[in-house]
DNA sequence: TGTACATCAGTGAACGCGCGTTCACTGATGTAC
DNA sequence: TGTACATCAGTGAACGCGCGTTCACTGATGTAC
């Protein structure tokens, strides 16, 4: 049964590896088998299609990066804390995680539909859970419900930009991080200074 | 030489409706000919490769846009028109050039090397332009150069996140657009409360 | 611990099909006189 | 305006190759006794 597993683990790293350079949609079964090293045919014993697979490696690929996220939350009480800590430790997770990082950035546009779809939905999820820890933050009662769901928004729409540049030039990860670094405070001060109309 | 020219459109917006779907490295160039109703081999006379076809389908999807973006600062000359005007100018855009929209949201991560590339260039033309635009506005000194060319990345961003949602869900235009402004005019607070560090 | 057996992951041949690209060609378009 | 000619957009046959999927198979892994 072991064996199983490992050959299972092998595509989901072959199709990683693959993915680096293009999308899920362009790449064939056959090529995948190959990458491993098993035969076309042995591929159909772990997963239905390519796009299965796709919905696997959405699944492992978002599983570190939850835990990661309530981890941050946990050690940053402080609102101001989470905005200066939070980048790094998005750097560290993009450069240890680079390629589910890549598979997410490159299939949440391009991805199979079903792909896509996933990917959305995991996104939403942590939209919805920061909203409900900025929530806790004493005077975030300037904001009204609707507002808070959308400040959490726009805040993970600039961690995925940020992740998406990480990504696109890993070279340039501490001048990213720190023009982001500017660009969460400028967006913080917005928050701060917010009052939502009655 | 007009035939030549119709044939090269036909090719073109082959190649939009194929991408609606899908990326562009996944369509082959068989079935764009197809599409077209032309002959495999007749597609060399127009493009060395579907690659190159993918450059030249950038090129169209930003001439519009450039213009547009022009004439909408041009028109509101109040940074406040400004942020409450560009949204429905740019879900108008959207909704009149999708399949450009469509192609670029999917190209920009997912294409061909040089259609990525050549996307990343544009987008930074246009965010260099809106920084020298921002420039302009009266109260604009409480931020350095460097703070300027930010805030302008940070309104691009935001700008290219909204543009994937129009597409994304084509039948919540009004919704999005609606939370829309409300984002952007947090993020407008926060530019106009911002002073850069002397 | 040793053996007989069941399970099932991986094999290999085969299929019809669409792929990008080559080449020599044909005939429509546009021009020179 | 009418004709003879050059250009070159589009054709069609052909190539070797990789594609997803089928099927009957083999032999390694893990289990029951």
């Amino acid at each position: 049964m072991e064996r199983k597993e490992q050959t299972r683990r092998a595509i989901l790293d072959a199709a990683l590896r693959l993915t680096a350079d293009t999308s899920l949609v362009a790449i064939s079964l056959r090529q995948v088998a190959k990458e491993v090293g098993i035969v076309p045919t042995a591929f159909y014993r772990h997963f239905d299609s390519v796009e299965s697979l796709g919905l696997a490696l959405v699944d492992e690929s978002f599983e570190s990066l939850r835990g990661l996220l309530r981890e941050v939350w946990l050690r940053s009480p402080q609102f101001r804390d989470y905005i200066d800590g939070s980048l790094p430790v998005l750097a560290d997770h993009v450069r240890s995680h680079r390629s589910h990082y890549t598979f997410v950035v490159r299939e949440r546009t391009a991805g199979p539909p079903l792909v896509r779809a996933a990917i959305r939905r995991e996104i939403e999820l942590i939209t919805r859970e920061l909203a409900t820890d900025v929530a806790r933050v004493p005077g975030s009662d300037a904001f009204s419900t609707d507002h808070l769901n959308l400040l959490a928004d726009l805040i993970v729409s600039f961690v995925v930009t940020t992740a998406e540049r990480f990504i696109e030039e890993p070279d340039a990860e501490a001048r990213i991080m720190a023009e982001a670094r500017t660009q969460l405070r400028m967006l913080m001060v917005g928050a701060l200074n917010w009052r939502s109309p009655r």
